[in-house]
DNA sequence: TCCATGGAATTGAACGTTCCATGAGAGTGC
DNA sequence: GCACTCTCATGGAACGTTCAATTCCATGGA
């Protein structure tokens, strides 16, 4: 008998094409096709690695995840959670920010999975995470310094990465922008322009980001030797930044430049300026923190910092990567440079 | 020697329980506990049902994706994909839109991962999904009739939904809102408010939905016997909407009431209409289209037209897997209903 | 001649689940 | 008592890949 099993040539029940299917028209075994899919340069030559390839391409080869996955354990999967609130307020950068998150994961031959909690129980999305893998990495954004996800996520040995800065007894794996510095060159310029009355209005709420803000603002005020009266640092919701803009505005000795915590606090304030019958810009200098779209939507758009996020989420998954690779890193966090966005706000 | 091998009763290599620690621990063979798992009620008993969830439960089993997967060939992930533009621009409800289909394949026990294609070729990434499966299903936003994406997959064989109308000769998997409706209460409220010089400004661009927005204007308008002049129904982009406003604003006979194609737009008509030293409003009416956040960032709050993304990314959800479960199903595509928003601006 | 060396490739096993075919045991009908 | 059905349960195989160990073969030194 000439032969007597030929297996080889039929393309099996599933019809699709895999490693097996490319090893038999590359005359190779089905480890040596791993390699070179694995880039595994010590354990193949120079001329079986073309053979693998022409044959990958003529077959319209395409590894299964599945299959990689449930070997290798390793999901080729990074996690995004956020917070229902980074949705529905308008937190100017979050859809940059996930653009930005896609193109970082896909440039490294991952995928983004994203993940919100929408009981009370805002770890139980983890407990699952951690138990079935179904992702190698998470990505947390908007997160505290004592994010109650980063320190589940550390104890349970799951990697990630945070936009944010962690408490220091969490492992350093984090991203953030340098607020306070980020508010420097956006003083200098009001105060070149002739700015020596400022008021600030902030987002309410304790998170670091926040004060960092401020304390910039008033770090930067003072090298200039200035300082903002105590009255004129405000905070609020969406209502209470209104009130408070006309209650400013209306004041004899209203301030001539005002500083908001975020474009959206500074979108309003241009609103309620125009509302009033003044003009941002021109009567009354308005800027913001974010450089996101929301500030192209005003009129006049809107003089801000911009959040360099395609560098942040590069950044972000690299760290994850380099986790999962090579065990826990704990290498320091990163702060990256703001830069300043000139519209006509201010 | 006491022990040769006793590989059994260790928690095997990997420390993951798995199924046949359940299996175990229950006191039954690795398929029933599957079968639990998987809910065949037919080929288990109530008795033995509950020793193996109260096994699960004591190990904290979780199934692991990946095996599921490679064995059912079903990814229980479900992928989103969408264009840049989507993210750029302040398409409202996009964010929402978002934390919409996250809850609603969570519901359903998938996940969401998000695609958007960043080099020439859009098709690319369909066809990596294709050969790879590494979703069951794609949800297409913001698709044109004739969606190349759609008809890619229709050929390939991958399930798939669109949010928006498509061609005859597709499969008929979407869902859509119906523009021209959403139109009429809008039109029946500034009406009944006493608006009889109307303006219209659109985005542009040749979608489908555009044109139905205005057509539905236009209907809602005659049912008043109404109509709007030809030289007030504008489109263009943002600057140019700027422009349209102003000008809008300066003729002599001017529009009461400006109609936009949708929340953005509104938003700057809002502002221009501000900067001109009128009032949103009071002097003119303005309304949006979305109903998503934007809307209450200008001052006034938009009137505008709720598109329920919930109940959209719910229904989208629903027919992919619908395909998944029972192959490809060609039923008609769904109108959901819009319903209007009261804010300040009309 | 013999053995160590090392590059290139191969084979058996394993990852954790579900599919498939089969089996044990109890109940039913004749 | 026997065949039949029905319920519940089982073990082997398979999904497609990578890990770990092994083989093959040419080379070179002792």
């Amino acid at each position: 008998m000439p032969e007597t099993r030929t297996p080889a040539r039929t393309p099996r029940r599933s019809g699709r094409v895999s490693i097996v299917d490319v090893a038999a028209a590359a005359g190779v075994s089905r480890q040596t096709v791993s390699n070179v899919l694995n880039g595994r340069k010590e354990y193949y030559s120079e001329d079986t690695h073309s053979r693998v390839i022409a044959a990958m391409d003529s077959l319209g080869y395409q590894p299964n995840r599945a299959a990689q996955s449930l070997r290798s354990q390793r999901s080729m999967q990074i996690g995004w959670h956020i917070f229902g609130e980074q949705l529905q307020a308008m937190r100017g950068f979050t859809l940059q920010f996930l653009q930005a998150l896609v193109k970082a994961t896909s440039d490294v031959d991952h995928h983004l999975v994203v993940f919100t909690h929408h009981d009370d129980d805002a770890l139980q999305v983890f407990k699952d995470l951690v138990a079935r893998r179904t992702v190698d990495a998470v990505i947390l954004s908007e997160s505290g310094v004592d994010d109650e996800r980063a320190r589940f996520l550390a104890e349970h040995g799951l990697p990630f990465a945070s936009f944010g800065r962690l408490a220091p007894d969490l492992p350093q794996h984090w991203v953030d922008i340098d607020n306070a510095a980020g508010m420097h060159p956006l003083v200098d310029h009001l105060v070149s322009a002739g700015h020596r009355q400022f008021a600030y209005i902030g987002a309410e709420g304790g998170e670091f980001w926040k004060a960092e803000r401020l304390e910039g603002f008033r770090t930067a005020l003072a090298e200039h030797g200035l300082r903002v009266p105590a009255n004129a640092v405000l905070h609020g919701d969406d209502a209470a930044v209104r009130a408070h803009t006309r209650r400013l505005l209306a004041r004899r000795n209203r301030p001539t430049a005002i500083v908001a915590g975020n474009d959206a606090i500074a979108a309003v304030v241009v609103n309620v300026v125009h509302s009033v019958g003044l003009r941002a810009g021109r009567d009354v200098a308005v800027t913001g923190f974010d450089g996101g779209a929301i500030g192209l939507f005003t009129e006049p758009t809107l003089t801000s910092v911009r959040i360099p996020v395609e560098r942040i989420a590069r950044e972000l998954v690299d760290r994850c990567l380099r986790q999962v690779r090579d065990g826990a890193v704990d290498g320091p966090g990163l702060l990256v440079p703001t830069e300043i966005v000139r519209g006509g706000s201010a």
